[in-house]
DNA sequence: CTGGCTCCCTGAATGC
DNA sequence: TGCATTCAGGGAGCCA
């Protein structure tokens, strides 16, 4: 599933490609896939124009339009692919872009997704779609002082609180997963009775954690294949009953807020004091 | 404010 | 072999 660091890798592998050409069609194969407008208006609001920028927030990808945004979040199994030339749709592509370059040459961005969980906003308000995000993890709002404040505020199990994407944008199950046994963190720990050094132990573990993810293109998982291959550096996610990296014990995998699960339980223990 | 549950979907895995 | 059932998972929405 495209967290942060695929969503960035996707980013910068099309940016290349797409910027400065013209979106000369768009068909809509899946019309649920459009968030807004509706399917219809989306199309001829797109079509004429130039894609002026690729950028990432959370784990949204902006094309920034000349008169809109186009914003895309892949959900769980979505993927963004350019095609050169003349193309036919692919299976699960839910939406096609034409676009044409400057010298004339055809090409499509493909938006494909198995489980049509994916939605595309055409908007001249972004804001509206990312306003509520928390900050970027890799970015200068994100500090260990923040990280340690905002966590005293709450009283949150840990993990759910790190998926929360009002809280901090971009983390998803893999990466909450390792940067939680990394800070040597249980994911049902509370929020509120994490000391100044974990906070400070959670915020390196996240930013190191997404920086290796993105150093590695991504993880690969699931049937969606982008040539990333930083699933084969996880330290606990997907590993049931293998050795942890840190102390050998098997990993354990259970359900915390309704989510798959994967810690040490020697190295993640909730401190009672 | 918090956590639990459901829904949206498909294909892989499992059961008989 | 084949059919039916179960399940994962990001995020919105609902409920207690």
């Amino acid at each position: 599933m495209p967290e942060l660091p695929e969503v960035e890798t996707i980013a910068r592998t099309i940016a290349p490609h797409v910027t400065g050409r013209i979106i000369s069609a768009a068909e809509v194969r899946w019309a649920r896939t459009i968030a807004s407008p509706t399917a219809r208006k989306f199309a001829g609001q797109v079509k004429g124009q130039r894609i002026i920028g690729v950028s990432r927030r959370a784990k949204y990808l902006i094309l920034q339009l000349e008169d809109y945004n186009l914003l895309i979040h892949l959900r769980m199994s979505g993927d963004l692919m350019v095609r050169m030339g003349k193309i036919k749709a692919e299976k699960h592509d839910r939406l096609l872009l034409a676009l044409r370059a400057e010298d004339g040459r055809q090409s499509h961005l493909a938006f494909n997704d198995t489980r049509k969980f994916g939605r595309v906003w055409l908007t001249d308000q972004p804001e509206t779609v990312l306003g509520s995000l928390g900050p970027e993890p890799l970015g200068r709002d994100f500090t260990p002082q923040w990280l340690y404040e905002n966590l005293r505020k709450r009283r949150r199990q840990l993990k759910p609180l790190l998926l929360d994407q009002t809280f901090l944008a971009g983390v998803g199950n893999i990466y909450a997963d390792e940067s939680l046994h990394k800070a040597k963190l249980h994911p049902l720990g509370l929020s509120n009775s994490v000391t100044k050094k974990q906070a400070e132990a959670l915020h390196e573990a996240i930013r190191s954690v997404l920086r290796e993810g993105i150093r590695r293109n991504g993880a690969s998982i699931d049937w969606v294949y982008r040539g990333g291959e930083y699933q084969n550096y996880f330290r606990v996610y997907d590993r049931e009953g293998k050795p942890c990296p840190v102390c050998g014990t098997g990993i354990q995998k259970l359900t915390v807020g309704q989510r798959g699960t994967h810690i040490c339980p020697k190295c993640q223990v909730i401190e009672r004091k």
